[in-house]
DNA sequence: TTCTGGATATGACGGAAATCACGGGGCCTC
DNA sequence: GAGGCCCCGTGATTTCCGTCATATCCAGAA
């Protein structure tokens, strides 16, 4: 059932990624570490399955490092892409029901905490503190899937596109010495592509575009964004 | 602060209504009317606003009934629509902030049952059945918005009106003795075409030329789905 | 009545984007 | 090194769909 590389994770390397993790901010120390003492940590390659749509949910899982896609079966829509700190499978979990979709490693290393189901729900139960943190990570959920319904909703796919570089940018990017901004993430096109909803070869001749106008190149470390308020007003210019 | 018509309703109409709603099946009869003698009825015009993006999450909102399109300002996508027995508002009140869209009355007329945002908050707090209902409202919410994606993935503008009315189908439709579906809704050809991501006029043809293909039909009781199963392989032709 | 505004249609047209087809460059295995 | 696959980039062509314009119907206001 578990797939993915078993780790022989140091348990304290374990508690420390749990702490770190926006789930367990505001928990109170004895909680975590009793949910840190049944955790597992696994290792995924790029490309790999966390786990199927359908399947019975028997874990949810925290991010130590990597990039998690979300997928729905069937469109092959990417639902939501979640970074370091970041859990997913809770949605599952707290309401009952098999997965509602897959869940995929979008980077080359992908490490995982795994929670057991049943004991985030007794936690959930007894630990008051527990059940607000794993509401807030279902509000922190909702809010960023609104953020990519306004994506899918921009208008051209340069709109599109120049939105979703925008969010990715709030949420996984940093600020460059030289002006630029950067977001360390490593997307295919067809990963892009299949984010704003258009097919691969548009993808590419935007993004080849706007490198050939000194808007945004792609390396190895991510996307490189050098003249970030024009890719802005080209998402449509609202405020942050 | 709040907007709309005050009802003189009935408090046992009220308590009748919060009971029927999903977000208290399994919430102790206690907590029920607890909150039920703190919450006031208002009724709200098609068009009204129950509120704005960016105003201070003072209360939610259970629909008694009618239906509420939460829409977000600036790309003015409808992330979501709901109907009776649904709720909203509860991410802004559980997440902390202000509301993150707008909230309009879809329909003629719109009957909301208001809930302060510190009496949920604190029943959340002392109430463990409660919280679990919180809870799974989030979850619902979380899966709808999927859906929201999915249907936005799904390609052409015919596809994803398809994938719509099938969507809108399994939430609110019911089947007639003749065989075809109905819809009891009433959106405008512009509500559509938001709700899909496409423009009016493209909305207009699709729907008018289903119309002559006897698909689809407007009518003032809502949509009816002459031929359910063509219309489910023009989306797809996923399985429910 | 007449005048307005809004929702629903339909046509014409141009641009955007999907589709089909091809080539090059890494990176792996054999 | 030869073969394979996958990712990236490009061109040509067709289809879709957004834009602009116009007409009708209807409800409500003056």
């Amino acid at each position: 059932m578990l797939k993915g590389e078993p780790m022989t994770a140091p348990r304290e390397h374990v508690e420390r990624s749990l702490r770190a993790s926006h789930l367990f901010q505001g928990v109170e120390s004895e909680t975590c570490t009793t949910l840190a003492s049944n955790a597992v940590a696994r290792r995924y390659k790029r490309g790999e399955y966390v786990w199927h749509e359908g399947e019975e949910a028997t874990w949810m899982a925290v991010i130590a490092s990597g990039l998690v896609k979300i997928i729905r079966r069937g469109s092959g829509a990417i639902v939501a892409l979640l970074g370091p700190h970041e859990t997913f499978g809770e949605l599952a979990i707290v309401g009952g029901g098999p997965y509602s979709a897959d869940a995929v490693a979008a980077t080359k290393n992908v490490e995982l905490l795994c929670l057991d189901a049943q004991a985030v729900r007794s936690t959930i139960d007894t630990r008051p503190t527990f059940a607000r943190a794993i509401e807030r990570t279902l509000v922190a959920h909702g809010r960023s899937l609104q953020d990519k319904i306004q994506i899918m909703s921009a208008g051209s796919v340069e709109k599109r596109l120049a939105a979703l570089l925008r969010h990715l940018f709030d949420r996984f990017g940093d600020d460059l010495e030289d002006g630029s901004s950067i977001v360390p993430v490593n997307l295919s096109r067809a990963e892009l592509a299949s984010l704003v909803g258009a097919t691969i070869e548009t993808t590419i001749r935007t993004m080849s575009r706007w490198h050939k106008e000194h808007l945004v190149s792609t390396q190895p470390e991510g996307f490189v964004l050098h003249d970030f308020t024009r890719l802005i007003d080209m998402a449509g210019g609202e405020a942050a």
